[in-house]
DNA sequence: CCGTTTGTCATACAGTCGCATGATAAACGG
DNA sequence: CCGTTTATCATGCGACTGTATGACAAACGG
């Protein structure tokens, strides 16, 4: 068996492993133990990719990033107008379907586990400022296009819209909205930004 | 010592001691024996007040509820206008000083871990409606005064005042908003509601 | 003054934790 | 074919976990 393995392959394995460990029974109850388990391998093999516990959900952490931004990317192919884009990808970050709600579930216990290690924070703070920008671009194209309103100040409104769809996601998984409650409020909020 | 002591002081100063806990080392690392130790008590005395550790999270999670709803109705009884008391109400939500921001930190602990025990999400789920339902009431309030435009729906710009505001707190306790600049966010947004 | 309640404490329990170590086997390079 | 590298494994270690239990002291009611 040994040498030829895919050590990427192991290490997504074993991240995902801890994704569903998150999931299923919180983050508390992550364990090299429970993931190993979770994994289907033995405690070394998992300490043979992953050295510290720490270490091991840093990994998780970076896959989620990856994960996210593979999907905005995905969404980013398909758009027509500026405006859509825009739509679409915040509707891409929200709660809507069971692997966004399984995604955001997991991004929330590592935002609460951020607060406490500086590692996950500093991995944290990498995606937001290219989620910000990305808005703030595609919102300056739909004012360009006439399709948002030309006095709108993109980079304010680019934190706005990311801050509502992180509260939402927080109200959501605890259970107060509905998917389509939430949709609704999103473009209730868009419709305001629009030209006239 | 014993008889005459005053429980609810006790149960108090028990949360409170779970709340520098989960402060300081995270909610992974709150357990009986740090908690004790932490509110300077034995452990058996901390058993005698709360039987089980589910049951101590959900006292220090209950007491975090108190404490928001205090601070509110502290605002609330200080400002003029409609529109200044929604301002400074959701001011007070986010974390803009030590003490809110302190507030902010275990309620993004205890948000995660709601994920997880449906005892923790229910108590979640009893403050949010109360917090929606004065946003809207104020909102509509401001819009009888002629301080908000007539058509706004107050339900859903309540919603969305406070994902904002929920959102804001994420990103600012990874550290990335200063407290001014999540001001200015606010006052943009609410600028933009105004009459005219 | 004495029995009962109330509060506190130390300790025991079985289980889990993160991490380290040494053995073992498979595939490679020579 | 043989030594080295690569990968996996089982196991041990001390520390810590949540919970249960029995002893014990202080204050009460009668």
């Amino acid at each position: 068996m040994p040498k030829i393995v895919d050590h990427e392959a192991r290490r997504r394995h074993i991240a995902e492993a801890v994704h569903r460990v998150i999931h299923d029974k919180g983050m508390e109850s992550v364990s090299l133990r429970e993931v190993a388990a979770e994994a289907g391998m033995s405690m070394g093999a998992v300490q043979y990719y992953v050295t510290t516990k720490d270490q091991m959900l840093l990994l998780a952490l970076e896959r989620i990033g990856i994960w996210i931004g593979d999907r905005m990317a995905a969404v980013a192919a398909h758009q027509s107008t500026p405006l859509d884009l825009l739509r679409a990808t915040v509707l891409e970050l929200l709660p809507l379907d069971e692997e966004r709600s399984y995604l955001n579930h997991i991004g929330l216990a590592f935002q609460a586990s951020s607060v406490v290690s500086e590692n996950q924070a500093a991995a944290m703070r990498l995606g937001l400022p290219l989620l910000l920008s990305f808005f703030a671009e595609q919102i300056r194209a739909a004012q360009a296009a006439g399709q948002l309103a030309a006095h709108l100040d993109a980079g304010k409104e680019a934190s706005i819209l990311y801050a509502f769809a992180q509260g939402i996601v927080n109200a959501t998984l605890v259970g107060h909205y509905t998917p389509k409650e939430v949709a609704a409020l999103l473009d209730y909020h868009l419709a305001r930004l629009r030209t006239g």
